[in-house]
RNA sequence: GGGCGAUUAGCUCAGUUGGUUAGAGCACUCCUCUGAUAAGGGAGAGGCCUCAGGUUCAAGUCCUGAAUCGCCCA
């Protein structure tokens, strides 16, 4: 053996002590120095292309560890389908424009509000936006490698690049080629005094609690004299736009005689509402549901503005609820979203009786001029003069305030435009029910959901850095021929010269103009309004190939899309944009497969925010542990769509238990396979020992198992079998094959080697830098140059033994209980015990016999004895509540009661050799018959033996020892005394000593000196002191002091 | 305010069409094993399955309501 130690290792030394991080450094300086994701995607040209698409991250934030869990599961599935041969193009994306890049720039340049960006110059403006866009790409760039997330960021593509911007027209001109890009009112919280809409994160930021009036009026039926509708609102300067009522359908409501009025109000709240206005008796006169109320017609309150047939009568709105009002809603369709959507689609008039600065026109004549909150009062009193009014009083809710100028928000419609997505809506939903969602609730819950109540895409803004609406119209007014440009050449058409060098952004674009060819007097102007940056992400599929202006080719490859991934928050926004662009062009879904992630939260649960503090920079978790360790916790901690709750700790356990498990199991392996010289082969092993049957068999087990997960998007469960392979074998196989190493079994380093490569592939798309560092010291020339070049691992049906794995099971139960029962004896695992007594399950019995030996050793007993259970255990007979519940309905219980109060154990022996018995039941006309497969057979242990019993298991030791068994009890604790010595006295596996051994029991080195001697490598024994230069050690054998010394 | 989801041991999580005594890992205590290991094995302790009703022979699981947390929308 010292021979071959001098010969060079056919593997690289592996310490057991490992430095992950050092280990991650150098296969990211490997994998760029041969280009091997490159080659990953180079060497898969032609295969059978699998899509992904990247979800385009805004570089201009920083990325935080919700990021990190986002980008490992995007990565591991085209890893794998790399590795099953697949051809994974995966090309990055930055998602450039919109409102956040907007604010960051304003923060920068401390400017508060679109006057001031106009004045300060958009050209100027969007051109710091540009920049601003790359401010953390670097940290981007770096978080990617280290996680290695392969994803193409040389190749990425970018929203604000004129290609992409001319892809998004092409599909903008083709929405209004087909009459889906329209112009209509959104209602938007609108500051009157700064004259701007407000995104919804400025509006969160002002709201305060405020009274506002609470009026419950009177609306007169026509043609029913003395009858009234009763409707509140805290809004009565919108009572001049009231269009409608809307009612709830399935609502209950009543009409109430007062005695000098007859009111319809929602019968729930009818106690509550009516005593307001003085009303202390009343009458029921009818009772309606609201779908019978629908149609009827009211007299509008005011007529300032002109209004059709389509007007002022009762409609059915499913947001009417009876927790507060009157359970009848006043609508208006410009002051409020609900409102609009109704109005929109019972085509209701937009009466706009307030202007853009907050007060009323001049056609509502006696409140013109005046801000609204300012005409409430005057309103509700002429109201009251012309005894409309059930109840004015106040009400104390919050309520939006302009951030900047703590004016009053308004619900305010805007003109602005429009994709007509409800048109669709049975697309979209036919659609969806093709996606395969993970969970899969969202297709019906929160996805489905919101398609059910579709509305059309609102998709102007009215800001400065984002994709330009394409469409010019024309100024004069009597014409306004409208036109949405699809393309740069045609843009150069219209202009009459070559565009192709424009910045496509504003201010540029609305340079360009040209005189309308329809009325031939007016010029043609782009409107103001850029795009919703969802619509410029929800474009990618066609935008990031320039399709179609280029690339048709790899777009078809590379449409429609088989995975995607992104968290929780992305059902509304890019899941949508993708969806609803794809179905209206295409009619199919933009991806097939999508895994939504749960966000990620603090250890306490708590959602991570600055303010609390509780941030978990993702560095911080990559710099204490490495990128495997962070990627394994996130695939392993629970199903991607929960909730992660995510700490440093956390991700440490994962080193601990997973991959110092596995390191180890591989530094094992190098050792021994280097000391003996070992060759790795490519060829599969054919060992016929029971161990290496064993472990073969798990292992093609698994690889069956995590091909068919990973293929079904589930890197959870089969983590989890990974990690319960690895487990078993670390702490199994090669725990019991020990000896076998150390005697250099070539069929055991085979076995093992083979094993460990296969786990290497295994595990490669999950911790690619682990895979990878063992791929390399195992691979030999013939295999793949990276383990994430390499094929999936092919599975050998033949070496699945189902019941190999299910005796092993068994040795493994038998011996944990057999442990116990030492325990519980007091009898310690290095003194040999005569027998395992062992009752179990017929038909387990063989296989236990098959690897009989395995228990032997595993617990130091010479024998196994296989048993009646009655010799260890009373027995107790629980019968299945799933057949017997169902026979027997409510005299189950008295079955169980029967049995319990029984000596079962005669019945249960029956049972157990495969017979039917019958048991008398109270209350039970005919026996009832139990049979072995429909009971359970649970033993008890009977006192006074050293026995354990879980489940259908009974196990025992015997107790007494003989004279012989001690003596080799000693013998163990000796050579483990001295093996112990020769580890601190820190030699070499393979170093030969001289042992001497003083104060032994008398005969113990007679009998066992060869063991001794072979067990822990003495060339020599003395049966004397131990002279001055050796290190030395004292132990207890029975009365015996012993000392022991060696030397190399 | 509405929709969706979550809530099981100190912590992280399993728990099948409702079914026998609700499990695992981590952490803790004691014992043990070890010439790969930062590990392994055994035992112990630790549970109002968030709460309140209901259905059922039987509920962690199904139904109704509530609380807390989260996401989306108002």
């Amino acid at each position: 053996m010292t021979e071959k130690l001098r010969t060079t290792p056919p593997f690289t030394p592996v310490s057991p002590q490992v430095d992950f991080l050092a280990n991650e450094r150098e296969v990211l300086r490997f994998w760029k120095a041969r280009k091997i994701f490159e080659r990953s995607m180079q060497e898969r040209e032609g295969g059978e292309p699998f899509v992904f698409y990247e979800g385009p991250p805004t570089a201009n934030g920083k990325p935080h560890v919700g990021h990190v869990i986002t980008r490992v599961y995007k990565d591991i599935f085209p890893r794998y389908h790399t590795m099953k041969g697949r051809f994974v193009l995966r090309k990055a994306g930055w998602d450039t424009h919109g409102l956040p890049v907007e604010i960051e720039v304003e923060k920068q340049l401390g400017l508060t509000g679109k006057e001031q960006v106009e004045a300060f110059g958009i050209a100027k403006f969007n051109e710091l936006c540009r920049a601003s866009v790359w401010k953390n790409v670097d940290i981007w760039a770096d978080q990617t490698e280290r996680l290695a997330y392969w994803v193409n960021l040389d190749d990425a593509y970018v929203t604000m690049t004129n290609d992409y911007i001319e892809s998004v027209w092409n599909i903008l001109k083709r929405f209004w080629d087909d009459g889906l890009l329209y112009e209509g009112y959104k209602v938007v919280p609108y500051c009157p005094r700064c004259g701007t809409p407000l995104s919804s994160h400025e509006v969160s930021q002002g709201y305060k609690e405020v009274e506002d009036p609470s009026l419950y009026i009177k609306m007169p039926l026509v043609d029913e004299p003395n009858r009234y509708f009763l409707v509140w609102t805290t809004t009565p300067w919108t009572l001049p736009s009231n269009a409608a009522l809307a009612v709830g359908e399935a609502v209950d409501y009543v009409l109430v005689d007062t005695g000098e009025e007859q009111l319809w109000v929602a019968k729930a709240l009818a106690d509550s509402v009516l005593p307001k206005g003085g009303v202390k008796e009343w009458a029921v006169v009818r009772e309606a549901k609201g779908k019978a109320l629908l149609g009827q017609r009211y007299h509008p309150l005011f007529r300032f503005l002109p209004f059709g047939e389509e007007a002022h009568y009762v409609l059915p709105a499913d947001f009417v609820s009876t927790s507060d009002g009157t359970g009848i809603v006043h609508i208006a369709p410009p002051f409020g979203q609900d409102d609009m959507t109704v109005g929109r689609q019972n085509n209701l008039p937009v009466l706009l009786t307030v202007a853009a600065d907050g007060t009323f026109v001049k056609e509502a004549a006696p409140y013109a001029g005046m801000f609204v909150k300012e005409a409430d009062p005057q309103i509700v009193a002429d109201l009251h003069e012309r005894g409309l009014v059930h109840h004015a009083g106040r009400y104390e809710h919050s309520y939006p305030f302009c951030w900047r100028c703590h004016t009053p928000l308004l619900y305010y419609a805007r003109e602005t435009w429009y994709i007509e997505t409800t048109r669709y809506k049975d697309r979209l939903l036919a659609n969806n029910n093709k996606i395969n969602w993970m969970p899969d609730t969202i297709r019906t819950g929160r996805f489905g959901n919101w398609l059910e109540n579709n509305v059309d895409w609102a998709l102007g803004r009215e800001r400065f850095w984002a994709t330009p609406l394409p469409v010019w119209r024309c100024d004069s007014e009597a014409c306004g021929h409208t036109l949405t440009i699809g393309s740069v050449a045609e843009l150069s058409d219209n202009a009459g010269r070559d565009l192709s060098e424009l910045d496509l952004h504003r201010p540029f674009i609305d340079e360009i103009t040209w005189s309308c060819r329809d009325c031939g007097t007016g010029t043609m102007r782009r409107v103001p309004e850029v795009i919703d940056v969802w619509f410029d992400s929800g474009s990618m599929p066609y935008a990031q190939w320039h399709y179609p202006f280029e690339n048709e080719e790899i777009f078809e490859q590379q449409y429609p899309a088989d995975y995607i991934c992104e968290a929780i928050d992305q059902t509304r926004g890019w899941f949508y944009s993708l969806h609803a662009i794809s179905t209206l062009l295409y009619d199919q879904p933009a991806f097939k497969n999508v895994i939504v992630l749960g966000h990620v939260v603090d250890a306490e649960g708590k959602k991570m925010s600055k303010s609390i503090g509780n941030v978990v920079d993702p560095y911080e978790v990559l710099n204490a542990h490495g990128a495997d360790a962070t990627r394994w916790y996130f695939f392993s901690a629970n199903p991607p769509w929960n909730t992660t709750r995510f700490s440093a700790d956390l991700v440490g356990d994962v080193v601990r238990k997973f991959m110092l498990t596995l390191w180890n199991s591989y530094s094992f392996f190098v050792s021994y396979a280097n000391i003996e010289g070992w060759k790795p082969t490519t060829d599969a092993p054919t060992s016929e020992h029971r161990m290496d049957r064993w472990l073969l068999s798990e292992l093609n087990r698994l690889v069956v198992e995590v091909d068919a997960g990973l293929a079904a998007y589930d890197a959870y469960g089969t983590s989890r079998a990974i990690a319960a392979f690895v487990d078993s074998l670390s702490n199994w196989y090669v725990r019991r094959s020990r000896s076998r190493f150390w005697a250099g079994d070539g069929d055991a380093l085979h076995t093992l080697y083979h094993s460990l490569k296969t786990v290497a592939l295994l595990i490669a798309p999950y911790v690619p830098f682990l895979a990878e560092t063992l791929w390399q010291n195992l691979r030999t020339e013939a295999d793949a140059d990276s383990a994430h070049l390499a094929h999936f691992p092919p599975v050998d049906e033949a070496r699945i033994d189902e019941p190999l794995s299910r005796a092993m099971a068994t040795v493994q139960q038998v011996a944990s209980l057999g442990h116990a029962a030492r325990n519980q004896a007091g009898l310690k695992v290095r003194q040999p015990l005569q027998a395992v007594v062992a009752a179990l399950p017929g038909r387990e019995s063989e296989g236990l016999r098959q690897l009989e030996q395995e228990l032997l050793d595993e617990l130091n007993v010479k024998a196994l004895m296989l048993v009646e259970g009655a010799e260890l255990a009373t027995y107790r007979i629980g019968p299945d509540p799933a057949v017997y519940g169902k026979q027997l309905g409510r005299n189950f219980p008295k079955l169980r009661q029967t049995l319990n109060e029984m000596d079962a154990t005669p019945l249960a022996l029956k049972l157990l050799d495969g017979e039917s018995v019958t048991v008398a039941v109270e209350g039970v006309d005919e026996p009832v018959t139990l049979t072995p497969d429909t009971v359970l057979v649970v033993p008890e242990p009977r006192e006074g033996y050293a026995v354990v019993q879980d489940g259908a298991y009974t196990v025992g030791v015997t107790t007494e020892l003989s004279e012989a068994l001690i003596a080799e009890g000693y013998a163990r604790e000796l050579s483990r005394a001295v093996n112990q010595l020769r580890k601190d006295a820190g030699l070499a596996l393979t170093d030969r000593i001289e042992l001497w051994i003083d104060g032994a029991p008398d005969g113990l080195l007679d009998e066992w000196g060869d063991f001794l001697q072979a067990e822990t490598l003495a060339t020599a024994l003395h049966r004397a002191p131990a002279p001055q230069d050796t290190a030395t050690a004292t132990l207890t054998l029975g009365d015996a002091a012993v000392n022991v010394g060696l030397r190399r």
